[in-house]
DNA sequence: TAAAAACTATCAATAAAACTTATCATTATT
DNA sequence: AATAATGATAAGTTTTATTGATAGTTTTTA
C-alpha cells in the first residue's frame, strides 16, 4: 500500500470517475486503474463497486477511503511539521468566503496580509456555506470565513469577531421614528434577510432555523447581496437588516434609514473554518492573527462597541 | 514520501543504527540510507544527527519520527478495517504479560482463546510493566496485561477484573490468630511485596507510590516471584499479601497460614493495555471477551466475591 | 434499434524507482 | 597504529509505476 495509491483513491471516490480523476491526478487512466487494482487484491476487498453508472464505493470502500483521507492528510501534515520548524510560512493556500462576508472583510486583511506574508500564494474563492464544508471536508479548502455557528463535526470555528446588524428602515416603516431599535421591535415575516446562516447570537431570536429567509407569500428571493435588500427596502417591501460592515458603504443619501440596536445587538458571529486535522495550521494562525488585529484596528477607528471580537 | 520511507525512519530511531536497523527492515543498508537520505532532501531537512554516535535524532527529528509512527499506525489500521468488515480475527497479535499476572492467568484463558479463534498466531512474551509500555509505544506490542492504573498518555486500559490481595501470615506474626484481615491492621514496614505496581484500590491504601516495595534496613527484593515471598515469609521475616489467583495453587501445608481481609478488601486492578491508535482492536476484544468470560467462570467455580470483575 | 460516445480493463513497452553488491570514507576501539 | 564498526557512494540489477494503444462494456444519442 503506498500513499500515492490511497490519493488516487480519494480522487475516483471523489469524482465517481476513473477518466476524470486520472486527470484530476496528473496521470494517464491505466495507471490509477491498475493502481488501485492493485490495492484492492492487497487488501482482498472491492473498493468501487464499477457495475453501477456512475462508480459507487462499496460499504467497505466507504470505511477505506475515510483511512485513505485520514492517512493522506496525516502525511500532508510532514510538510507542515518542516515548515512550522523552520518558521516558514507559505506555500499554496486556498480560502473560501462566502459572499455576505468577501466584500467588506477581504479588502480590510488582503493587503496586510500578503505583505506580511508574501510567501503564501493565497487562492481566495467566494463560495457558499454548503460548498465550504464540502471542500474542506475533501481537503479542497485549506481553511474557510462564513457566518457561524454550524456545528459540523469534522470541522473546527475560531470566532474572528461579531458582527452587530443595523436595521435599515424606509419612511413608510412602522419603525422609522425609533431612534434605537429593540430585537422586540423586530416582526419576522416583515423583515428582508438573506439566504445564508444569520444567527442572532445567545438565542435572543435565533434566525439560524431560517435557511431561506425570505418566503413570503408574495415573492422568494435568493440573491445573495445586500444591495437586492436595499434596493426592495427602498421600494417599502419591508425593512432589512445589514451586517455593520456593509453600513459603511451605504450611500449618504441612504443613511438616514439606518438604525442601530440598543443592547444587546443582534449580531452575526464570523469564524475562520478549518478541517480537524488542523493541516496548515500556522497559516491560518497567521491569517487569523492578521484579520484579528484588523479588526481591532476597526473598533479604533469607528465605534469601539460596533465590532465586538471574542475575548482571549 | 513513502511509507517505506517512513518505516525505515521508525527503524533507525529504534535502532539507532543504520545497518541495524536495514537488518530488521529486511533490506540492505544502502538501500535504508539512500530512501532516508531522500526523504531528508524532499522535506529539506536533516533527520538524524549523523556526527553524534550512537546516531541522534535532531529537534525537528523527533517531530518528523512521532508523526511517522503516527501514519505507519494508521496505514496498519487499513488491514484492521478490512478484516473487522470480513469478519476475520487472525494474523499475528503481540501480548504482553507481567511476570505476577502471566503464571495464574495464561493457563486459565490461553486454550480457550486459540480454540475460538485459531487463525490468530498468539506471541507471548513476558515482560516488566516497564517495557510493556514502551514496546507498546513503538508498535512492537499490540496488547498487554498489567496491574493498574498507569495512566500514561498514549495508552489505553481496559480493566479486566480486580483481584483480591490474600494475607499470608506465619505462625510467629502478631496477626496470627486474626480470621479475618482488616486494611487498617497493615504495617507497611512489616510487609513483604513485589515491585510492580499493586495498587489497593480505591485509594484504601495506595501503594503504587511505592517502585520497590522491599527497602527495608536490612535487605533489598528484585525477585519477581511470590514463591520468593512465600519462603521469605515462612523464614518469619514478615507477612505478605498473594493475589488471589496465586492462592489457589499453595501447598495444602501453607493453607493454614491464608487470611482472607474483610471489606473492603484491598485488590490490585489487572488491565489490558494497548495503544490509542486501537491497531488490531477486533483481536484485542475478542482476547478481552474470553478473559471476562473465563473470570466470570472462575466466579462460578470458587468464590464469587474472590474476583469482581468491572460492571459492564 | 443502431451508431456513437463514454468509460474501464488489459497488454506490451518504457521510464522511474527501489534495491543489491562492492567499495570507500570516517569514526571509534584496541 | 591497526582494526573494527558504521554510514555514504557508485554501478548494475530488479522491480514497479507509468504510458500509449486497444479491446470490451455500458450508456447515450440519433
Amino acid at each position: 500500500m503506498t500513499i500515492t495509491q490511497l490519493q488516487y483513491v480519494l480522487a475516483v471516490a471523489e469524482h465517481q470517475n476513473f477518466t476524470l480523476a486520472a486527470q484530476k491526478s496528473f496521470v494517464t487512466q491505466p495507471t490509477l486503474s491498475m493502481q488501485i487494482q492493485k490495492l484492492e487484491d492487497e487488501l482482498e476487498i472491492q473498493i468501487f463497486d464499477r457495475s453501477k453508472k456512475p462508480i459507487q464505493l462499496t460499504e467497505i470502500g466507504k470505511k477505506i477511503v475515510e483511512q485513505a483521507r485520514n492517512i493522506v492528510n496525516e502525511s500532508g501534515r510532514m510538510q507542515d511539521i518542516v515548515d512550522q520548524q523552520k518558521g516558514f510560512i507559505g506555500g499554496e493556500f486556498k480560502l473560501g468566503i462566502i459572499p455576505t462576508i468577501m466584500p467588506t472583510l477581504l479588502p480590510m486583511f488582503l493587503k496586510t496580509f500578503i505583505k506580511k506574508y508574501p510567501k503564501v500564494n493565497l487562492k481566495i474563492e467566494e463560495l457558499t456555506t454548503e460548498t465550504i464544508i464540502k471542500r474542506l471536508n475533501e481537503g479542497h479548502l485549506d481553511a474557510a470565513i462564513a457566518a457561524t455557528p454550524l456545528g459540523y463535526e469534522q470541522i473546527k470555528e475560531r470566532v474572528l469577531y461579531y458582527e452587530p446588524f443595523v436595521g435599515y428602515i424606509t419612511e413608510n416603516h412602522r419603525l422609522y421614528h425609533k431612534k434605537e431599535l429593540e430585537t422586540s421591535d423586530l416582526d419576522i415575516d416583515d423583515i428582508l434577510l438573506l439566504e445564508d446562516g444569520h444567527c442572532f447570537r445567545d438565542g435572543v431570536i435565533n434566525l439560524c432555523k431560517t435557511p431561506r429567509a425570505i418566503t413570503d407569500d408574495h415573492f422568494q428571493l435568493e440573491s445573495g447581496s445586500f444591495e437586492t435588500l436595499i434596493k426592495l427596502s427602498n421600494e417599502d417591501l419591508g425593512m432589512t437588516l445589514l451586517p455593520y460592515l456593509h453600513t459603511l458603504d451605504i450611500k449618504e443619501s441612504e443613511r438616514k434609514y439606518l438604525r442601530h440596536f440598543a443592547e444587546p445587538r443582534p449580531a452575526r458571529e464570523v469564524s475562520l473554518l478549518f478541517h480537524k486535522s488542523e493541516l496548515k495550521m500556522q497559516i491560518i494562525e497567521a491569517l487569523r492573527g492578521v484579520i484579528m488585529g484588523i479588526v481591532r484596528g476597526a473598533i479604533a477607528f469607528h465605534n469601539v462597541e460596533i465590532i465586538s471580537p471574542v475575548q482571549s
